[in-house]
DNA sequence: GAGCTTATTGATCAAGTGATCAACTGGCTC
DNA sequence: GAGCCAGTTGATCACTTGATCAATAAGCTC
């Protein structure tokens, strides 16, 4: 036998433990939230379960962990998206065209697994509601900003994040189900922004005709 | 010992394979819809693993009727109060009051629960698309019905059927996790509905004042 | 290059899952 | 009351899960 370096062994404990981390979420991605496992993420990083365990104690608590970091993630990338965009309007309309684009269903499914796992998993249905208050947070600011520059109005910005939340969340989970794309129920989140925010209609709609 | 006939033995086919199905629809509805176990009934019934597994031989098709027995069972009850109702603008308003009143929250579960545990298993994922298609006839019929009185004007109650299902989802599936009633966000749908319609506002809102 | 820290392994446990099958027995029929 | 059909049991298999622990070995420091 010649001395090939097959494997590249003992990597840091911080390299493992992202690496252990970012596998876990693409196992959730793309099998489900229930689908980790410390055997299915040790098989595929090539190591021991018991190496899992090691740097994850509880598959509870990275569960839970896991599907934060997803959550978050999209979070983080939409807001940094939509903070290029100079109005309001334009930010909304785009949140919408975003949030029930293709593409869209990795996220939901995983939406989907914690609302259904959260009630047997503790810590997971704890995060469920801290990204859940993130998003209308998010939602929040953005409906506020919009009203402050005069380019909307809003009654109650917080319980208006929460039907749009709402309704995108319900268009998304039926188009997993369903068709698989969410784009044809666009018009009903804008038409509902567009009455709610005082908006003349199409005014939330596509740039282009 | 005494004689104490301690335990009835011995029901006939029908009668077990019954008393399995209400066990199995009790424990979804309580526990989840993965918590359907041949030992989680048999132990509620008192009966071995081996007996449940005799009358259901396949558990992930148990799991798919009893889901489609929950969901159906709702869909027929409902069906049967809102035939009572002269109006279809009263049906409708009647709809709206039930689905996001309380005590929906079992059933609520049930369906996020079949939404996730539908992608491994195939023949509740086909279960599911049944029970949305039969929601979405049932109201598609009561909006055509309404239409054909001439006591509002539908353009596509196809699209209209499926968007306030999406919505109502949507709310019921937040409620679960979070303030556990949906009957603060019943606004939102009744105002979609009366905007699609054409009714004038208020026309759903609750009888009295 | 000795020694030590730490990443990593292999073995193993207890619990829980669906499923199968020969054996038992209750209760009805003749 | 003998016999038989059908409901029921107990044992058991193969598999998956999370978790633990002593033992190993890689790679850095001195």
């Amino acid at each position: 036998m010649s001395t090939l370096p097959s494997r590249t062994k003992r990597r840091t404990g911080v390299e493992r433990a992202a690496e252990i981390a970012r596998t876990a979420r693409e196992i959730a991605r793309y099998d489900g939230l229930d689908a980790i496992t410390l055997r299915s993420i040790a098989a595929r990083i090539g190591v021991t379960p018991a190496l899992v365990s090691h740097y994850e104690p509880s598959t509870e608590a990275l569960v839970a962990k896991t599907f934060g970091s997803i959550a978050g993630a999209e979070l983080a990338e939409i807001t940094r998206e939509l903070s290029a965009l100079p109005s309001s309007v334009e930010a909304l309309r785009a949140l919408i065209d975003t949030l029930l684009g293709p593409d869209r269903s990795a996220v939901t499914t995983v939406w989907l697994d914690a609302w259904s796992v959260g009630r047997r998993n503790i810590a997971l249905a704890r995060e469920v509601g801290v990204q859940m208050d993130a998003w209308q947070a998010f939602l929040v600011a953005l409906l506020n900003r919009g009203s402050a520059r005069g380019e909307f109005a809003v009654a109650d910005s917080g319980a208006l994040a929460w039907q749009l939340l709402a309704i995108i969340d319900g268009i998304n989970a039926h188009a997993v189900v369903r068709y698989g794309d969410a784009r044809g129920q666009r018009d009903l989140v804008r038409t509902v922004a567009e009455h709610e925010l005082g908006l003349p209609a199409g005014a939330l709609a596509p740039a282009s005709a």
